[in-house]
DNA sequence: CTGAAAGCGCTTACAG
DNA sequence: CTGAAAGCGCTTACAG
């Protein structure tokens, strides 16, 4: 019933006794019309309820408005917040985003074809990877490919990054400013790029530093990663002064178990320092010292270099770094115990 | 450059020495080619890179496969956990979810025109309200509408929710049993019906306890709207034994406040209780007892209302309830030190 | 099983 | 400013 009742320009033509182009032209920003053709195909328009058909649109111009955003991890409110701010922004750019959701990281691959039928203008990756041979595909494609927070070794894809080496930087001196000298690390998920530079920059600073004493685990950016990996790290005879997770939510799991498993009191016994600085709005009450990425600069990136090679499908890929920022809280603070770290040097 | 190098399917279908039909049938699942015709085909293709023209085939099939996904507030968990499924849904239903980020509640009405011109073949919306005149304007295009957690006064658009007034009295009854009376409310956004019907479902098995006490305040949702009611709430002369907010969200910064404001040990002194079960995934560490709305059960309600009018548009707009379950913690325990109440009644 | 032909609903040079 | 005509890239009865 609702099909057959579809308008389309001509019946909008008809009414108005005018051509389908003049009908066209009314929908068409910038087209010249008569103001008083005009009047008449919206009069007829509106009474037929009459609304340009999109699809038909996009494949006589050839351009979708469309962009493919892959997304996974939601459950994850860095990510979650990332794509707040992306369909948002794509949407003031005049794009829309057309979601697919990875659940594991392998099924991307199945995923961008479907994209790429859909003539979708350009593509964000957020959380999850593109393979070489995908990236590729998409080059020859002519469809951009824009990765956030993910890059990969061949330059297919642009990307825009945290300087995840450089926030770790940024924690380590904080801590060693305060005085700490036996220092704990958690990693996200090993083969992550965001948990390896993390862990280098943090490395690098420390190791500079003289008479520190080093541990790891790892946590896989889950909060039963976090919780575990607090568990190794404190129940060892001589405990870490102050810990660095990679992401907030194992902070955050580090912080509960150190509280409720070994008694410690946060900032006092333990100092814990998290990435992402979601601890700011979704744990407000652990006071969470955190680097802060700025995921709304980062988006901003992202969403202006696709819109750069959607305008101009010659320019080459491009990676971008953003600079992260230490937000200070009370999580962190001065050593207090000192620990006879002579004697184990 | 790239958009020379578009192929097509006459180029495949030359190469092959067949007839376009033929390359169609190939990459129509379920057509009818000859074994060997549809190998020359794939050949031809795979050399070429042909991909069909997904904009083409819903031009002429008249089946976009887009469903329209209306969504705001993704920073609360909540949301962005429903997203994470409902994409997840879809794809598995073969439909693509086109997303609109719509942060103030109004601008829904701007978006839609936007969808239906795309040709959706549905609507989900979630965390807010379409407007009747939309709900309308969607039922003569003859586009399904499906809202969760939200429902319109006319039958124009088909809702699932979560049965919040059963949620709240399973709440009070929980407390009740604890022996508490005397109680305090926290509610959401005054003008939605989750907040409403959540406070009438608690209230009306307060009322019905002999000996109440009822205290309650607005928070709007949010952390801070959360912070400021407990506030409200804890520095009164008589301090409410328990307190039901209407989200997990605010019963998280309830719970923070409470103890580092006012020194109460939780559930010592002061039982907490939230709605969404989302601090179960979010802040383990609060052991927060809360209503679990059942998030995936939901959802796929709402992907088989929505699946259900797509194959037969004459079907009727229909409201489906969910039923909620409590998860209690140790947020939550016996009531302790008696406030006499009774010199007050 | 296969191909020629019509058509989905629109836009856009082109000539007037 | 306006309309007739071509065409975007595909699918699908239809006749063979």
């Amino acid at each position: 019933m609702s099909d057959a009742r579809r308008v389309r320009s001509i019946d909008v033509a008809r009414l108005a006794g005018v051509s389908r182009s003049a009908v066209s032209r009314t929908f068409t920003a910038g087209a010249s019309v008569a103001a008083q053709t005009r009047e008449r195909v919206e009069a007829a328009a509106a009474q037929l309820g009459y609304r340009p058909n999109a699809i038909a649109r996009m494949l006589i111009t050839r351009r979708s408005g469309i962009v493919g955003v892959v997304v996974s991890e939601l459950q994850n409110p860095f990510y979650a917040r990332m794509l707040d701010t992306l369909g948002y922004q794509l949407q003031s750019a005049g794009l829309m985003p057309l979601l697919f959701n990875c659940r594991d990281a392998h099924s991307i691959d199945d995923l961008l074809p479907k994209l790429l039928a859909c003539q979708v203008e350009g593509v964000i990756i957020t959380a999850a990877t593109l393979s070489s041979r995908m990236a590729a595909e998409c080059l020859r494609a002519g469809t951009p490919v824009v990765m956030i927070n993910r890059y990969v070794r061949d330059g297919a894809a642009s990307s825009v990054v945290c300087a995840n080496q450089q926030g770790g930087a940024l924690v380590a001196r904080h801590l060693l400013d305060l005085g700490h000298r036996h220092l704990g690390f958690v990693a996200g998920i090993e083969d992550t790029s965001s948990s390896a530079d993390r862990e280098s920059g943090f490395m690098q600073q420390v190791l500079r530093a003289p008479n520190t004493i080093l541990c790891r685990a790892v946590g896989g950016y889950t909060y039963q990663g976090g919780i575990e990996a607090g568990r190794d790290l404190l129940s060892g005879s001589t405990r870490p002064q102050a810990i660095f997770c990679a992401n907030d939510v194992m902070a955050i799991a580090l912080m509960d178990i150190a509280t409720e498993a070994f008694g410690l009191r946060i900032p006092q016994d333990l100092s814990v320092a998290g990435f992402d600085d979601t601890a700011r709005t979704m744990w407000p009450g652990y006071g969470l010292t955190s680097v802060d990425q700025n995921i709304d600069s980062m988006v901003e990136q992202a969403v202006a270099i696709l819109l750069g090679r959607i305008a101009n499908p010659n320019l080459a890929a491009e990676r971008r770094l953003v600079t992260p920022e230490l937000r200070v809280r009370g999580s962190t603070a001065p050593v207090r115990s000192v620990i006879p770290t002579a004697a184990r040097s």
